[in-house]
RNA sequence: GCGGGUGUAGCUCAGUGGUUAGAGCACCUCACUGUGGAUGAGGGGGCCGUGGGUUCAACUCCCAUCAUCCGCCCCA
C-alpha cells in the first residue's frame, strides 16, 4: 500500500457521511430553535491561548497538543478543543462590550496527539455551543436541556445525564486540602504517576480507574459538601428547573472534568457499550475565562459533544439510505437520449436522479437503481417512443404503471 | 507515553514450514434477447501489511517497522 491516511486519522466515506450529516443537521436545527448562531473560529490558534485556557498542567496542553512553528517563528497549534478560540474571537470582536447574552454554536476539528483507540483519533470532531454573558442559573439549565434535546433527537434512549457542581476556586482549594488529608495515610503507596496527579490537581484522582484508588475515594468526603451556600443553592434549583422539564440527570459527586477553565455546575453524558473512551460529551461552566484571556467579565457555559462518539451509539438507518428520487432506465438503445433528455429536465425541477451512464442491460439498470435506493424508476424503450408514453415503476411496491410523456413532465414531485 | 491482541480477496474471516492459498458475502456473466430484491450454474479477482533474518524451502518461525483493535493514561 503506497500512501495511507495519517496515524490516527481517517476518510468519511459517503454512507457514513449520511450518518454524519444527519447528526450535524440534527444538532444545528436543535441549537437554531434556541437561537443560537454559528460562529466559526480558524482551525490553528496562537499556542499561547490554549496554554492560558486549558492550563498548563492539564494533560492536553502537557503532552497532547499539535504545535508547531510557522514560517516566521509564531508557535501555533491546531485546536485540541472548541472553547477557547470561541473565547478569543468574542474577546477580539468586542461582543461581549455592551454586556448581554450570546449564545453561539459551532462544528470543529479538533486534534490531540494521542494513542488512537475506539472513539479516540488524532483528528476528531465536535459541536458544541456557548452561552455567554449570564450567571443565571437558568443558562445552566439551557445548555443541558439542548443537550438532553439533542441525544433524544438522535434516537438515543437511555441516556443519563451525569452532573455535578465543583463550586468556586475557594471551594476547590478546601476541598482538595480535606481530600489530601483524607487519603494522607495511604499516599505513599501509590505510583509515581498518581503521585504526580496529587500535586498537580487532586480532583483528577477521580477519573483513576485504579480499583484502589476508587475504593479509597469511595470513603472519601464529597465535594458537595464544601460548597458555598450560594453554590449550594443554585445547584439545588438547577436540580429542581431540570426535574420540572423531565430532563433525566444523575448527581455524581465525583465528576471532575479535564480542563481547568470549569467552575460550579459540570455535565457528562456518558455511554454504556462503547468502551473506555465512554463520554458522549462534556460540559460546564466557565465564569472567569473570558476575563482571564484579557475581556471582560463575563460568566458563561457551554457544551461540546463528540460526532464520532455520536456515531458510535446512534441507531443503524443503512437501510433507509435514499440517495435518488428517480432512476431512469433506457430499454432500448433508441431510447437513450430520451433518458439523458428527461434526466436533465428532472434535475432542473430539483429532483434527485441519475441513469445508468454506460447503459448496460436493462437488468443491470435496474440493480443499479434499486443499490442507489431509488424510489421509482421510469423505463423508456421503442414501445414507449413509439406511444409517446413512460412506464413507471415503484420499487417499493413493484406496481408499474404508464403515463403519457407531457403529463409525465408537468408531474410535480410529490413529497 | 506504557502493556496486550491482530494484519490473508472489495468486506467478514478460515488455513498449512513443502507443487497452483480457501470459504461466505459482494462483484461480473449466463439461465431470463423489456424489469431490481429470490434461486441455480459459471467467472474475475491475492507481492498472505512492509523490510530484514533463520531455512534446501517462509503466508506459516524470529526480529524490526507501519497500521489497527483492546486496556492503562487522558478525554469528546
Amino acid at each position: 500500500m503506497a500512501y495511507q491516511a495519517p496515524r490516527g486519522t481517517y476518510d468519511r466515506l459517503p454512507d457514513e457521511s449520511k450518518k454524519w450529516e444527519f447528526i450535524v443537521q440534527t444538532f444545528k436545527r436543535i441549537v437554531e430553535g434556541y437561537g443560537y448562531g454559528e460562529l466559526v473560529t480558524p482551525i490553528i490558534e496562537d499556542t499561547e491561548l490554549f496554554v492560558r485556557s486549558s492550563g498548563e498542567t492539564s494533560d492536553v496542553v502537557s503532552k497532547e497538543m499539535y504545535t508547531f512553528f510557522d514560517r516566521s517563528e509564531r508557535s501555533l497549534t491546531l485546536k485540541p478543543e472548541g472553547t477557547a478560540g470561541v473565547v478569543r474571537s468574542f474577546i477580539q470582536h468586542k461582543i461581549g462590550a455592551q454586556g448581554g447574552v450570546h449564545r453561539f454554536w459551532y462544528m470543529t476539528p479538533i486534534f490531540r496527539y494521542d494513542r488512537p483507540q475506539k472513539g479516540r483519533c488524532r483528528q476528531g470532531h465536535q459541536v458544541g455551543l456557548e452561552l455567554m454573558g449570564t450567571d443565571s442559573i437558568y443558562s445552566d439549565a439551557e445548555v443541558i436541556s439542548i443537550t438532553s434535546d439533542f441525544y433524544k433527537a438522535l434516537g438515543i434512549k437511555d441516556l443519563t445525564i451525569q452532573m455535578n457542581s465543583i463550586g468556586c476556586l475557594q471551594t476547590r482549594k478546601t476541598y482538595c486540602e480535606a481530600l489530601l488529608e483524607h487519603l494522607q495515610s495511604y499516599l505513599i503507596s501509590l505510583d509515581d504517576h498518581l503521585q504526580q496527579k496529587i500535586k498537580k490537581n487532586p480532583l483528577r484522582l477521580f477519573d483513576s480507574k485504579d480499583q484502589v484508588v476508587q475504593d479509597k475515594l469511595s470513603t472519601a468526603p464529597s465535594i458537595l459538601d464544601f460548597l458555598s451556600v450560594e453554590s449550594l443553592s443554585r445547584f439545588k434549583k438547577l436540580e429542581k428547573i431540570l426535574s420540572k422539564q423531565g430532563i433525566p440527570f444523575c448527581i455524581n459527586s465525583s465528576l471532575v472534568r479535564g480542563l481547568d477553565y470549569y467552575n460550579e455546575t459540570v455535565f457528562e453524558v456518558v455511554a454504556n457499550n462503547i468502551g473506555a473512551q465512554s463520554s458522549l460529551c462534556g460540559g460546564g461552566r466557565y465564569d472567569s475565562l473570558v476575563k482571564e484571556l484579557g475581556g471582560p467579565a463575563t460568566p458563561s457555559c457551554g457544551v461540546a459533544m463528540g460526532i464520532e462518539r455520536a456515531l458510535m451509539v446512534i441507531p443503524d438507518f443503512s437501510e433507509h439510505l435514499d440517495w435518488l428520487d428517480v432512476y431512469f432506465v433506457a430499454a432500448t438503445k433508441s431510447a437513450e437520449d430520451t433518458v439523458v433528455e428527461l434526466c436533465r429536465k428532472h434535475r432542473d425541477k430539483g429532483v434527485k436522479c441519475n441513469f445508468d451512464l454506460d447503459f448496460k442491460s436493462i437488468k443491470h439498470q435496474m440493480k443499479q437503481a434499486d443499490k442507489m435506493g431509488a424510489k421509482e424508476v421510469v423505463i423508456i424503450g421503442d414501445d414507449e417512443l413509439e406511444k409517446n408514453i413512460v412506464t413507471i415503476k415503484n420499487m417499493k411496491t413493484g406496481e408499474q404503471r404508464t403515463l403519457l410523456m407531457d403529463e409525465f413532465l408537468s408531474l410535480e414531485m410529490k413529497e
